[in-house]
DNA sequence: TATGAATGAGTGTTCATTCAT
DNA sequence: GATGAATGAACACTCATTCAT
């Protein structure tokens, strides 16, 4: 096969997102990286030149694709709490893949600023925008107490990340076994449609192709 | 003076808190730390042994501290949700204060699994046994929606720690400055109540001394 | 080539062995070591992994190595007295060879006692064990006075190695340039020999190939 | 007490003397020599100015009282034999003493030839010089087989010494224990004594108050 | 006389990176 | 495409030494 590099580049940039952004491996080394992915140490460098450009390029990756998906699903045409179901069930299915994704992309920035720019994808619609009008309109109906879209957004994230996040240091100090957290994660799902709306998710909803109980 | 000694210790101290827990720079070298506090770098060695002991000691300074005011708050006669309010109160200032602590620990955890130990206080009574009384006895009074204390106080921290933790993430995904954001987190204040219990923030809670507008 | 690395470990076997057996250097960094190979100092810890595990490597080889060579020359179907004739000139050239060697290995377990180890090779046949029914054949026969094996061998490694190790108190004292006290050294393998048996080194044994006047 | 300094200053020189030439301990750091003399590090340099000048002193005094005392036995008036056995008993009891003495001082000439000086006494006389002619008198009489004063003293020295050097090396080897190896060495005041002159030590010298057979 | 605090020079070690093959 | 060899820059850490008290 011509591709055969291809595959090999690919099987490194797996290999790395696994280390790091569910690992949590956050210092991984590129000679830990090679060993995981059984290449050679050099090998990493002759596809992406340097450990700095291929964490980018990992970010960039992965950024876009979740940005992506996030505003495929506000942008359907479902109505607002079924859109919201089904972000809620990607945020936390996304989280359970790649838990240490926040958390590394924030030691990231905290380390060098300039990388601000990998979040804020180019001419890319904010997704508080893409609710705004949804959301005044739910209010107005009565339907959900008044609220930022900004606020409801961080309020979204918020309850969907930051357990998957804190995952170590909840399991511990609650003493949940791994088994335990996820369906507890799962259960979260639900939980937080509860906490966001005040009243309990449809039946009709959990059944449809948003698939809010996967996995 | 006799503690010359005692001071220069707790200007590394403070100087490495800043660092990590303020700045983000998990991997802050003996040699950044130096500097910042104007100190020769060896003296890192002679006052904490190991950059590692530098580091639990931080960390086990500023958790248990953390813990104690948390299970202080708890442990008041006050009404529920004037509890509750001092909690969020206490979670958002604390987190202005160090916002990439949780950062920091889930990094440490997922590098040195053993470093849980710091996380569960010995023999310490956990959070969600303070308020299961208390929590049961709202919802019966149908006060707030039933929901178990894991999933009351997960929502709880989530809603408190996440903005702090993703404070780079969000800040640049809105556009927001650093002022703009910190008011943003104190009006937060406000809707975290008003997401977990439905209800407005009564102004007699505002005013009194649990001074959830503080700073 | 394909084995440049093995020439470059090599080299920086070779020159260690001479640094710390030759000239004695008990205290030699990695980056004199680098020096005198001429090589980077990392490479060092490319090849042997830590300046400990080189230390242990070169201790291993040398001693190995010089044990199966006496056991072999004690092994051999020699007459008892060329046999020990042989014994003394392979001790004392070995020992001009590597004055240092002995004085590293107290060290070495002085420092790490661990290190025995490396002395007592895994199932391998104690020297006196050789000699032993020969030594009592010796003494029934008259041609020595009687002594234990263990006695026998001290007197023989203490006569053969303690002027090297003692090189240079003795030069010192005695005023000797090096040259004499090499000569002084060769000379000694017909005095050893006189002072264990009480008889002259026979001029058969001289010329024989056990060859104890080379060098 | 005005001397209370000085007992300190003597402190220090016992415990630096037992850690170098008992434990054999070359890389004793100041912080080792401090903590086991229980003083405060800074006081070696006090009273040494540093740990080199510590070294040169221990070793200076160490050296000086050991010539002295060979020089004293070999100037007796004493009959040749019974001044060797004694020669022999005191350098085994001094062996015994501090065994790691002359590792100590082959290491730190390797490691800084100019302290050759420090062995050299100052127009002190040669030992071999103070057994010259007595020594071809005992050939003459054909008490002793023909041999130089050097090889003579070297055959001496090395008996003596070199089992009490390769302690280590040589209990390992042959499986000792500390108690055997003491007994080994004590045994060797006869067993040198017969080398060297190849007959018994007569009891009546094992009696006097040469006392080869102490400790 | 004695000490805690502080420092500079060095030491082993790690790591990303480069290069010849 | 892929690799072993090699390197420079950095890192945590140690230690003898100095200094103010």
């Amino acid at each position: 096969m011509l591709e055969e590099g291809v595959q090999t580049e690919k099987l490194i940039r797996e290999t790395a997102k696994q280390i790091f952004f569910q690992k949590g491996c956050l210092k991984a080394t590129t000679q830990e990286i090679a060993n995981e992915a059984g290449v050679n140490r050099a090998l990493i460098h002759y596809y992406f030149r340097s450990r700095e450009q291929l964490l980018d390029m990992l970010l960039e990756e992965v950024i876009c694709e979740k940005r992506e998906k996030m505003h495929a699903i506000l942008n359907t045409s479902l109505p607002f709490r079924e859109k919201i179901a089904a972000y809620i069930s990607f945020l936390v299915d996304r989280g359970i893949t790649y838990p240490y994704l926040d958390n590394f992309i924030i030691s990231e920035i905290a380390r060098r600023p300039e990388k601000r720019e990998i979040l804020s994808g180019r001419n890319s619609i904010k997704s508080c925008d893409l609710i705004r009008e949804e959301l005044e309109e739910e209010i107005k109906r009565g339907r959900i107490a008044p609220i930022t879209p900004e606020h409801f957004l961080m309020n979204l994230s918020s309850l969907c990340n930051y357990p998957l996040l804190a995952k170590s240091i909840f399991q511990t100090i609650h003493g949940m076994t791994d088994a335990t957290y996820t369906r507890f994660l799962l259960d979260r799902k639900e939980v937080i449609f509860r906490t966001i709306f005040n009243v309990d998710l449809p039946e009709t909803i959990k059944d449809t192709k948003t698939n809010i109980l996967s996995k």
